[in-house]
RNA sequence: GCGAGUGUAGUGUAGCGGUUAUCACCCCACGUUGCCAACGUGGGAACCCGGGUUCAAAUCCCGGCACUCGCACCA
C-alpha cells in the first residue's frame, strides 16, 4: 500500500491528464462507468494488441468478434440466467439486505437452485436470525439480476436479450466455424476482446469494479484425453501461489510454475502453462511481477461453469484485486449449448490409432410390421430401438420411447441380429481451458506500480514509468525554443516519427523544456528528443531517457531506425 | 442496497447567510530565458443537479446524482 494520499494524488494525475475519467460527468456522472481519454485510449489500445500478440504466439489461436447483444436461450444455456438470478432478503427490522441463499447456508445443501417462495418459506421455517440484529422478519427475496435486460426489435414482440456478461459466449457460438477453420484438429483456441456488462449492485474502487468493462479472453479448445503439456522450463522465475484452502496444499507457496505442476497443486497440465504465459504477459505490459500471485478457488467459491479455477491477483491501492481468471471450463458450455440447441456441431473428432472393430447385438426393426403397427410414432420407436444399449433377452419387452411414453415390441416387429462395425474414431465434446482478463484491472495496476513520487532538486516530481510497449507515445519531440527555424525543424522530425510504423510521437513547444520534459514524464513517454541550435548545424538531436534523465546526442537518421528497432536503449 | 461523511475553475483549496467567490498549481498570448516544472505582463477557467426557506443561499433545509469510509454484494 503507498502513503497516504497517493491514491487520490494518482487519480488526480489521471483525470487531470486525460487518462481515466468518470463519464458523463457534466451530467453528474454514473457509478460504475469510466471514460479513457486522449493518452488513455491510446495505452488501453496497446494492453490490448499486446494481449492479442501475446496469444498469437503460441500458435494454433486465432481472434474473433462476436456481437454483445445475446439472445436470452443463449445466456439460459450458459448457465447465466439462473446463476445470475441471486434473490435477495431484506430484514424488515434493520433494512440490512442479504443474500437469501447464503442465509440458509446452514440449513439446505445448496440454497443456490431454491426458486424465491422456496427461499422465503425457509427462511420462515429456519427462523434465520439477521446477522445484523438478531431478529427475524424478513421481506420477500427479491430477484437482482446483474445482467442488463434488453429485446431484439423495435416493434412489439421481438426477443429477450441481455448484453453479454462476458465474451467467452461468442466464441462457443462460432465453435463450428473454429473446427472448420482448424480443419477439424484440436487444440486450437479463439480469442476475443471487447465489452462486457454487468450491473453491479454498487461499484466502487474506481476502475476496479465497472458497470462496463474491457474484458480480453481466451477459450481454448482441447480433448481431454490428450491435453497440450508444453515444457514449463522456459519460465523459470518463482512465483506467489495460493492453493485451495481446503485442499491439501494449504498455504502460500513459492514455486516455479513447472515445480506447481509437479507437485500436483495445479492440477492441469494446459491451466500451468495458460498460468506461466499469463505471468509472462502481466510483466511483459509492465505490471511488477513480485505483486502478482495465483490463487486457487477454493471448491464452493468456484463459478458454475468451472472445475478448477485459478485467480492470477494483483496488489496495488485497492490490495489484491482478481485481474485475471484461469479456468478449466471442462465441456460445460459445448455440452449444455448442444443439448438446449440441439446442434451437433460442437464436437471433435478422436481418430483411433488403428480402426476397432465392435461386434454387439442389435434388434433390427422391421419397417412393414411396426409402421403400420406405430404410424405416427414408428420412427421414434425406430429410434429408440437404435439406441438401445441392452438388448433384451425375451421378447416381448417394453420399450421407453424418448417423450417417456412406453410400447410394446413383439417378436415379429424386430429381427435379432450380431452387427459388426468398424469404427475409425468418435466424437467427443471438447474441454476449455479459459484465461479471461480484466482489461480495466491490469490497466489500472500498470499505472499503479509504474507511478512513483520522487523527490528532483528539492521539489515533488512524478515519473509514470510505462513501458514503452504500453505508453501513449513512444518519444515527445521538443524544439528548445519554437524560433529560428527550430520549431519547424522538429516539426519534420515529429512527422517523419509518425509515420514509422507501430510509433507514435507527440510534441510539445509551450513553454519551458524543463517543463515540458516534465509534462512528459508525467504521463509516461519514455523518450524525449529534443530540436536545439546545433540541431539546425548539422542534424543531430538530444535523445533523454525518462527513467534517468539521460541524455545522449544523435544523428535525426540513426535515432528514427533505433525508434523503428524499438532499441533507443542501446543509444545510451 | 443500508448507515456516516464530502461535493467550489483542469488539479488541490479558502470562504460557512450579503465578497467583483480566495490562493496556488494549471492553460493561452507576448516578452525574456537557451536543456530539466525559472521570470515578467496580459488573459482563461468553478460554487454537482433540482426544489424549498429568506429581502438575500456556495453557505440553511429537502430530494436526486457522484465520491470516500463502514456493512452487505462482487460467477
Amino acid at each position: 500500500m503507498g502513503n497516504e494520499g497517493r491514491l487520490g494524488r494518482l487519480n488526480s494525475l489521471l483525470r487531470r491528464r486525460g487518462v481515466v475519467l468518470p463519464s458523463y460527468e457534466i451530467y453528474g456522472g454514473v457509478s460504475g462507468l469510466i471514460d479513457y481519454g486522449p493518452v488513455g485510449a491510446r495505452i488501453k489500445r496497446r494492453v490490448i494488441d499486446a494481449w492479442i500478440d501475446h496469444w498469437s504466439s503460441i500458435g494454433g489461436v486465432v481472434e474473433v468478434d462476436s456481437p454483445t447483444i445475446t439472445p436470452k436461450p443463449v445466456l439460459v444455456a450458459s448457465g447465466h440466467v439462473d446463476e445470475f438470478n441471486d434473490h435477495m432478503s431484506e430484514c424488515s427490522s434493520c433494512n440490512a439486505v442479504f443474500r437469501s441463499d447464503h442465509l440458509l447456508k446452514d440449513v439446505h445443501e445448496n440454497p443456490d437452485s431454491l426458486k424465491a417462495p422456496e427461499l422465503d418459506k425457509m427462511i420462515a421455517q429456519s427462523a434465520i436470525a439477521c446477522p445484523s440484529c438478531g431478529k427475524s422478519e424478513w421481506g420477500d427475496a427479491s430477484p437482482m439480476n446483474l445482467m442488463f435486460p434488453t429485446r431484439i426489435g423495435a416493434t412489439r414482440g421481438g426477443r429477450d436479450a441481455y448484453m453479454r456478461p462476458e465474451t467467452a459466449q461468442g466464441m462457443f457460438m462460432l465453435y463450428p466455424a473454429l473446427f472448420r477453420h482448424f480443419r477439424q484438429k484440436l487444440p486450437f483456441g479463439a480469442m476475443q476482446t471487447g465489452k462486457g456488462f454487468r450491473n453491479e449492485i454498487s461499484p466502487r474502487q474506481g476502475m476496479i469494479r465497472l458497470r462496463e468493462f474491457n474484458m480480453a479472453e481466451l477459450e481454448y479448445f482441447i480433448d481431454p484425453e490428450d491435453p497440450p503439456t508444453p515444457d514449463l522450463g522456459e519460465w523459470g522465475s518463482s512465483v506467489s501461489l495460493l492453493p485451495d484452502p481446503e485442499g491439501p496444499h494449504a498455504g502460500e507457496h513459492s514455486l516455479t510454475f513447472s515445480e506447481a505442476l509437479d507437485s500436483g497443486i495445479v492440477k492441469h497440465p494446459t491451466v500451468a502453462w495458460f498460468l506461466a504465459l499469463t505471468w509472462e504477459f502481466l510483466v511483459h505490459v509492465g505490471v511488477n511481477p513480485e505483486r502478482i500471485r495465483f490463487r486457487q478457488h477454493a471448491s464452493t467459491e468456484m463459478a458454475h461453469y468451472a472445475d478448477d479455477c485459478w485467480d492470477c491477483e494483483l496488489s496495488g491501492e485497492h490490495g489484491w484485486v482478481e485481474a485475471v481468471g484461469i479456468a478449466n471450463r471442462t465441456c460445460h458450455d459445448l455440452l449444455s449449448h448442444e443439448e438446449h440447441s440441439g446442434s451437433k456441431l460442437l464436437r471433435g473428432w478422436r481418430q483411433f490409432d488403428s480402426p476397432r472393430t465392435e461386434t454387439r447385438d442389435v434388434l433390427a426393426p422391421k419397417g412393414a410390421v411396426i409402421g403400420p403397427a406405430f404410424k405416427d410414432e414408428a420412427g421414434a420407436v425406430t429410434k429408440a430401438l437404435s439406441e438401445l444399449t441392452e438388448i433384451p433377452d425375451s421378447l416381448p419387452f417394453v420399450l421407453h420411447l424418448a417423450d417417456g411414453s412406453k410400447v410394446e415390441i413383439t417378436g415379429e416387429m424386430v429381427t435379432r441380429k450380431n452387427e459388426e462395425v468398424t469404427l475409425h474414431g468418435e466424437y467427443f465434446t471438447p474441454h476449455v481451458i479459459e484465461p479471461a482478463f480484466g482489461i480495466d484491472r491490469i490497466i489500472w495496476h500498470i499505472l499503479d506500480h509504474g507511478y512513483s513520487e520522487i523527490e528532483k532538486e528539492g521539489g515533488e516530481y512524478t515519473i509514470l514509468g510505462l513501458k514503452q510497449t504500453v505508453a501513449p507515445f513512444d518519444v515527445v519531440t521538443l524544439p528548445l525554443f519554437d524560433k529560428d527555424g527550430m520549431g519547424d525543424l522538429a516539426r519534420r522530425i515529429s512527422s517523419r516519427i509518425d509515420s514509422l510504423p507501430g510509433i507514435q510521437g507527440d510534441m510539445d513547444s509551450s513553454r519551458s523544456i524543463g517543463r515540458r520534459y516534465a509534462r512528459a514524464d508525467e504521463i509516461g513517454v519514455p523518450w524525449a528528443i529534443t530540436v536545439d541550435h546545433a540541431s539546425l548545424e548539422d542534424g543531430t538531436v538530444t535523445v533523454r531517457r525518462r527513467d534517468d534523465q539521460a541524455q545522449v546526442r544523435t544523428e535525426v537518421e540513426s535515432l528514427l531506425s533505433h525508434l523503428s528497432s524499438g532499441s533507443v536503449g542501446d543509444l545510451f
